[in-house]
DNA sequence: CAATATATTCAACATATGTTGAATATACAA
DNA sequence: TTGTATATTCAACATATGTTGAATATATTG
């Protein structure tokens, strides 16, 4: 179904499913959970946005461009502060990262939620390949050439190795699972996004490095 | 309910629920397509074990002690291997990940599907609070009391964001979500567990060391 | 064998679900 | 204001779902 013209309930249902289907999944949610929640009738979201299959690719692409957007702005602004040079590893890592985390210190709570989906279809087996191709696996490319040109003498089997794992670590950072509360006994909280992502730019680096060779 | 005893079609059952669930996740299966693919009746599931949430936990108890049992072995085995003194980070590491790599090597393909539903339930801010402290957080436990004394010098909330970045890793090649294969055009493989497990050990060694300091 | 417990199927229930068409309200253009 | 498109609600549908009780088969035991 063809998307109708936006009005300030049907961002509310985006955000009622957002946040619900990044906590329970898909097939977690019912229409009917996501239009009480958005204080709306069931049969709005469905005018506005067709079939529940619908809905969820609304939710997921409503912010994929602009945070794609904003990654390939950093990504860029990245090398140009390079100039000719190549980057370090770090830079690059840090450059794929920045833009999630500042989503995620937003002030609109939404976008934490966002990315705890994001997370939820990384991780699923049937989303995934759905939904990741059309905008994000583009910057995933982007990203790994950077990675290429820093570590020249890679192999690339490897660097697709370490990207696995970072985005493995990713992945499990934005779904705020709150285990990592639970495991520290309260030391370490899911929501300090800061704590997360600068341990998690030396972190991968250093084993991008040990895996792939010591070039950059 | 209390949980009959096994038989034949109630063991097709487990395995069935194992192989849905792993794939589409709790909401994302029906008792009924439990029965197909079992090839039994709809009733007969609730008959041996109750709600279709016992279900889901009986599926995750199943192997759960043990590949519990076959990791503390390992770990065991892996403390007396280095005498008196620490053992390399490593070490350490490998005997977290053997077991894994093991039973997904296995040759009963239940325990692949096992392992991605467990990826399923680390990832599940829902689940994972439910299932995951009864058997398997005593397990990390151990392993990052480990990993302290090999980290003398490291600070705690280091150790635990680490710990948390391999755990991301790991969920990430248990759930075998095929997104490598894309991303690498097919020089990857999801199912290639060697290939996985040998590099991650040292990436997540160096990412440790990087980290928490060089002390080991 | 008979008797009894266990396992399995059959049929049905109450409820929940996604979706739709008609009815009503609201915004907007003439 | 009137007329028209858009937005929203109401009511209902067909179907899917988890679960249960009765009926039947299979195994176990005396």
């Amino acid at each position: 179904m063809k998307e109708k013209g936006i009005s300030e309930k049907s961002e509310r249902i985006l955000d009622a499913a957002e946040e619900l289907f990044a906590r329970h999944g898909y097939d977690g949610v019912t229409m009917r959970q996501i239009a009480a929640k958005a204080a709306v009738d069931v049969a709005l979201a469905s005018y506005h946005f067709g079939k529940k299959v619908d809905l969820f690719h609304a939710v997921f692409n409503r912010r994929a461009e602009l945070l794609s957007a904003s990654r390939q702005e950093v990504l860029l602004a990245s090398k140009e502060q390079a100039g000719g040079g190549t980057q370090t590893l770090e830079q690059i890592i840090e450059a794929f990262l920045l833009p999630l985390k500042l989503a995620q210190e937003s002030r609109d709570p939404g976008w934490r939620n966002y990315l705890a989906m994001v997370a939820y279809v990384m991780a699923s087996p049937v989303w995934n390949e759905v939904l990741m191709p059309n905008v994000y696996d583009k910057r995933v490319t982007e990203f790994i050439d950077a990675l290429k040109a820093a570590l020249p003498h890679a192999k690339e089997e490897d660097i697709h190795w370490c990207y696995h794992y970072m985005s493995g670590a990713l992945a499990l950072t934005l779904a705020q699972t709150g285990r990592i509360d639970r495991l520290s006994g309260g030391k370490c909280k899911s929501s300090d996004f800061d704590a997360a992502y600068n341990r998690m730019i030396p972190f991968v680096a250093a084993g991008f490095r040990k895996v792939c060779g010591v070039d950059s």
